[in-house]
RNA sequence: GCCAAUGUGGCUCAGGGGUAGAGCAAUUCACUCGUAAUGAAUAGGUCGUGGGUUCGAUUCCCACCAUUGGCUCCA
C-alpha cells in the first residue's frame, strides 16, 4: 500500500484508526458507555456510542485531548484473531459487539485490534502505532444521534464525528473549507439576498420573494428555450387528481403516506406527488403512430410530498416543489439514441453553470418488478450510451426504482461537495399499468418503451445549489439585480434616475440607490448583495455624458458612454458567462 | 417520525425568578462626499405557543410548534 493520504485505501486505514483511538479515549473517560461501530467515511470517521447521557462541546474537547495523549504514548496497534467463543468472552460487557460477532458468518475470521488496554473487534486493516496518527491533526466536529444499524425501530446511540490530517495545515484548510461551505449555505443567502422565505406556518414549503421568482422564471426561461431547442413539448397536467388514477399508477398502494389527500363530493382525491400518472394519461388521449416517436412530453410540475419533519433542509428537502420533468415515450430501437440525446441536453445545461458531474447506473434492486431479461436490456442500454457519448459511470448495485434503472447525475459544485440532481429513469411498469400503445409500421398495436427524466431535478433544489456554488454571485443572466447605479451627490440624482431607466428601456434589470450616503457605503450595500455591476455616476459622468463601472469582483473598469456599457452586458448575458 | 440542541426587537447576539440590553438595519435631521461602513437623535420586543409551580415567570417544570445537527428517506 502507498503510505500517502492521496491513497484512499491509506486514509480510510488512518480515519479507521482515528476511530479506535476516540472509542479509546471515550472508555478511558467514559468507561460505563457502550461501544458500537466505527468506520472511517468520506471526510473523516465517526464511532457510534451507546451512553447515557449526551455528549456536549466541551466533552468532545477532552476527548480530543485524551486522543492526543494515546497518540504520544505510541501505543503499537496489533491484530490477534480468535475463535468465535474467545471473542464472545472478551466482549461479553459489549453487547453490541456481541450482536456483530454473532450475526457473522460461520467461517468468518473474527479478528480484533489491540492498542494498549483498548481492544476493538475489527476487519481492520490499522496503522501499527498509535504514534502514527499526528495528534494535533485530529478535529471532533460534532455529535449527533444514529440508530443502532440504521434500524429506527432499535435504540438511538450517539455518534461522534471527527476528522483527521496527516498535517495540521491540511486541517485547518479543511477546517475553513467547512466554514465557507458555512458561509455559502443558501438558507442564509436566501435570507440575506431576499431570494426566499421559510416560515413556521408551512414548514417545507417555500416561499419565494421578487428576487428569489427573477431567478425562478430566468431559470425556468432557460429550460424552455433549451427543450424547445431538443424537440420537447410542454404540457400541464392538474394538481389534484382522483384516486383511482393513482391506484391505478401504484402511488395509492405504494406512496400513500407521502401523499396529501382530500376528500371532494364524498370522492377521494390526492395532490400529485409526481407528474407521470398525469402525463401517462395525455399519451393515452389521442391514438399515436410510431412515426410519432420519440415523444418528447415536457412538464414543469408542483408535486407536493409529505416528507418527514426532521428531514426537511432550506431548499434541498421540501414538501412541495418543481420537477422539471418530461416523459419520453419511444421504441425499444429508439432508446439508446434517444438516451443519449438526454446525456447532451443536461451536458449543455450542467455547463452552463460550471457543474461537473459524475454518472451512477442504478440497477436492478432485489423488490423490483418486471422480467430480468428486460431489466438486463435496459440497463445494457443505459450503459451503452454513456459509452456511445465517453461518458464514464459508477455502479450503484441495486439502487433503481422497482420499475427501472437509472442514470443518476451527481453534480460537483466549486467546493466539491456533490449533489444529485438529474436522472434518467427507464420506466418499465407504467407504459404496462396505462397499457399505452402505438401503432407499429406493421399496423398492430405496440407498447412504448418509457423514459422518464429530469435535469435539475428540482427547481428548488437546483436554486439552493447553485446559491452555494456561486455562493450568491450569480452570472449576470441569473442575476436578479444585474445593475446598480450609485450617484455620488445628489446633483447626480437626476441622471443617475436617467441612465437606470435606460438600462431599464433596454431590457436589463437595474436599480438606483439614490440615499444621500456617501459612494464607499453604497458600494458596500451593493457588493453585500451580490450586484454584478455598479455603475457610478458623478459630477464627472454627467459631464461627459459617461457611467464609471466597477464590477462586485473589485474590478474599476473606469469611464464609459452607457452604449458601450450596455453592450457589454448584453454580451455577458447572451453568452451566459460565469463571471 | 426518532435522538440531541436551540427559539430574546427586521438581522446577529448578550442577559437572567422582581415585568429586558448591545451592534447593524429602520425613521428623522445635519453632512453633498469619486470606488467596501459620516455623525447625531428617535422609534421598535406581551423574550416561539399553551399550560403548571410561585406573591411574582421571559428566566424553573410540562406539553406543543418551529429551527439546527444527525438517523431514515429522497428531487
Amino acid at each position: 500500500m502507498e503510505y500517502s493520504f492521496e491513497n484512499e485505501e491509506y486514509r480510510k486505514m488512518y480515519r479507521h484508526s482515528c476511530a479506535h483511538i476516540m472509542a479509546q479515549a471515550v472508555k478511558r473517560l467514559y468507561p460505563e458507555v457502550k461501544l458500537a461501530i466505527g468506520p472511517a467515511i468520506e471526510n473523516g470517521f465517526y464511532y457510534d456510542i451507546d451512553a447515557p447521557f449526551a455528549f456536549n462541546p466541551e466533552m468532545l474537547d477532552k476527548i480530543e485531548e485524551e486522543m492526543r495523549a494515546i497518540c504520544r504514548e505510541k501505543l503499537p496497534i496489533v491484530r490477534s484473531e480468535l475463535s468465535r467463543d474467545e471473542a464472545l468472552e472478551l466482549m461479553k460487557d459489549e453487547s453490541y459487539k456481541i450482536e456483530l460477532i454473532n450475526d457473522l458468518p460461520d467461517d468468518a475470521v473474527i479478528s480484533f485490534y489491540r492498542q494498549g488496554e483498548f481492544i476493538d473487534l475489527c476487519a481492520g486493516p490499522h496503522l501499527d502505532s498509535t504514534g502514527r496518527v499526528k495528534g494535533n491533526a485530529i478535529r471532533l466536529l460534532s455529535c449527533a444521534s444514529a440508530y443502532w444499524r440504521g434500524d429506527p425501530d432499535r435504540k438511538s446511540l450517539q455518534r461522534i464525528y471527527g476528522t483527521a490530517f496527516p498535517k495540521k495545515e491540511e486541517l485547518e484548510r479543511y477546517l475553513l473549507r467547512l466554514e465557507e461551505a458555512k458561509r455559502r449555505d443558501h438558507r442564509k443567502l436566501g435570507k440575506d439576498l431576499g431570494l426566499f422565505l421559510l416560515m413556521d406556518e408551512g414548514p417545507g414549503f417555500p416561499f419565494f420573494l421578487p428576487k428569489g421568482m427573477i431567478l425562478k422564471n430566468t431559470l425556468i426561461d432557460y429550460w424552455r428555450s433549451v427543450h424547445k431547442r431538443y424537440g420537447y413539448q410542454e404540457i400541464s397536467t392538474p394538481m389534484m387528481l382522483r384516486r383511482d388514477l393513482w391506484e391505478r399508477s401504484g402511488h395509492w398502494q405504494h406512496y400513500k403516506e407521502n401523499m396529501y389527500t382530500s376528500v371532494i363530493d364524498g370522492t377521494d382525491f390526492a395532490i400529485k406527488p409526481m407528474n407521470c400518472p398525469g402525463g401517462m394519461l395525455v399519451y393515452r388521449s389521442v391514438q399515436h403512430s410510431y412515426k410519432d416517436l420519440p415523444l418528447r412530453v415536457g412538464e414543469l410540475g408542483l408535486v407536493h410530498r409529505h416528507e418527514l419533519s426532521g428531514t426537511l433542509h432550506g431548499l434541498f428537502r421540501v414538501r412541495c416543489f418543481t420537477q422539471d420533468d418530461a416523459h419520453i415515450f419511444m421504441t425499444w430501437e429508439q432508446m439508446r439514441d434517444e438516451i443519449k440525446n438526454v446525456i447532451r441536453l443536461f451536458d449543455e445545461v450542467y455547463s452552463v453553470f460550471g457543474l461537473s458531474y459524475q454518472i451512477e447506473v442504478s440497477t436492478m434492486p432485489e423488490d423490483h418488478m418486471g422480467e430480468v431479461e428486460v431489466w438486463d436490456y435496459a440497463t445494457d442500454t443505459l450503459k451503452a450510451a454513456c459509452e456511445d457519448m465517453g461518458k464514464s459511470y459508477v455502479i450503484n448495485e441495486g439502487d433503481g426504482a422497482f420499475y427501472g434503472p437509472e442514470l443518476d447525475f451527481h453534480l460537483a459544485d466549486s467546493l466539491g461537495r456533490t449533489w444529485q440532481c438529474g436522472t434518467i429513469q427507464l420506466d418499465m411498469q407504467l407504459p404496462e399499468r396505462f397499457e399505452l400503445e402505438y401503432i407499429g409500421a406493421d399496423g398492430q398495436k405496440h407498447r412504448p418503451a418509457m423514459i422518464h427524466r429530469v435535469v435539475f431535478g428540482s427547481i428548488e433544489r437546483f436554486i439552493g445549489v447553485i446559491t452555494e456554488h456561486f455562493a450568491g454571485a450569480f452570472p449576470l443572466w441569473l442575476s436578479p439585480v444585474q445593475a446598480i447605479v450609485l450617484p455620488i451627490t445628489d446633483r447626480a440624482s437626476g441622471y443617475a434616475e436617467k441612465i437606470r431607466s435606460h438600462l431599464e428601456d433596454s431590457g436589463f434589470r437595474a436599480e438606483a440607490d439614490l440615499r444621500p450616503e456617501k459612494l464607499g457605503y453604497k458600494i458596500r450595500e451593493a457588493i453585500a448583495q451580490k450586484i454584478p455591476y455598479m455603475v457610478i455616476v458623478g459630477d464627472r459622468d454627467i459631464e461627459n455624458e459617461t457611467v464609471s463601472v466597477r464590477h462586485r469582483s473589485g474590478e474599476d473598469m473606469g469611464a464609459m458612454s452607457i452604449d458601450s456599457f450596455e453592450a457589454l452586458l448584453k454580451e455577458e448575458i447572451e453568452s451566459r458567462m460565469i463571471k
